[in-house]
DNA sequence: GCGATTTAGAATGTATACTTATTATTATGC
DNA sequence: GCATAATAATAAGTATACATTCTAAATCGC
């Protein structure tokens, strides 16, 4: 498709969807998905990628709440309750009421969670480096800076 | 983060995700999803992105089987069954036994179906739009070179 | 031409992802 | 200090997304 057609029609009045940016990105979302789910069952570890940011946030800032988690990585407040729920029964973090807010939960990394990011961080850098292994250096780091600028610009959770 | 350090750890040993390939893309397409959605809500529609990916393929291949739709947009198989049963509930497309074979179901859009790409290609053009609104024009062609490089290198579904 | 393999689709189970509604609890206004 | 508004989680419902398993049907090999 050139430059010269929009993104959502071309001359003979179809809507080819391959040159829209928001096919693209959904096909490298699940190109990444795909990486790091490689990794993570290569080294024989049943860790989602969404489980990982969670787990990774929480032991930077251990004790936040859940929907300041949620805020801190863009998850939807009702989704995080589960990913919560499936860290937790794995024993890789803690849960309990808050003293000072009786509505909140507080978090925390158990030491199992902190010994597995450690162990994981290989694997994470290696999935990493294959979504842009068809990149040249420069080219990494221009598409980085145009991905952070992209998602920067934008309030977090868009509600 | 700057660009010494890796994409997994920083210099006090934590594994900040912000920085990652993998976070950023996750972010975006859950940007591009939303602006889809409220262009989508904004003319009273119905019609998720993945529901308007596969009617789009539909009308450019009327008379293809769900594999052969799931392959073109990398959907999983199990899912385009899913997607394709909301379609035909809306009267979006038909489905009917393959008189070639008996296993598969051929799908093509109904008038109704034709009639909403026609309808929806406005708000879709928009919300493509929406997506790269933060980037100078020059700097949108680098970055859908660039995403058109990472995802076209990678062979669709990856089973 | 028939048994073995492959394939299309569906079914099942897990994990996001988001909307709306509900409950429990806290903060606010006056 | 009490009724009201706001907030943290959960619950319920819909829609991807993918792995695995199953059935039916087609194809392949010899």
């Amino acid at each position: 498709m050139s430059d010269t057609e929009s993104a959502a029609t071309n001359p003979a009045g179809g809507h080819e969807i391959y040159g829209m940016p928001g096919h693209l990105i959904r096909r490298l979302h699940q190109i990444s998905i795909a990486y790091f789910n490689e990794r993570m069952s290569g080294m024989g570890l049943d860790l989602t990628a969404v489980q990982y940011s969670a787990l990774s946030v929480l032991a930077e800032r251990p004790g936040i709440d859940q929907a300041t988690l949620a805020g801190l990585i863009a998850y939807d407040r009702a989704t995080i309750g589960g990913v919560v729920d499936r860290l937790e029964a794995k024993k890789l973090i803690s849960r309990r009421v808050s003293p000072r807010d009786r509505r909140a939960r507080v978090l925390a990394p158990t030491s199992a969670g902190l010994a597995l990011l450690d162990r994981v961080a290989p694997g994470i850098a290696e999935a990493q480096a294959d979504i842009l292994r068809d990149l040249a250096p420069e080219e990494r780091a221009k598409f980085m800076r145009l991905l952070e600028r992209l998602v920067g610009g934008t309030t977090p959770p868009a509600r």
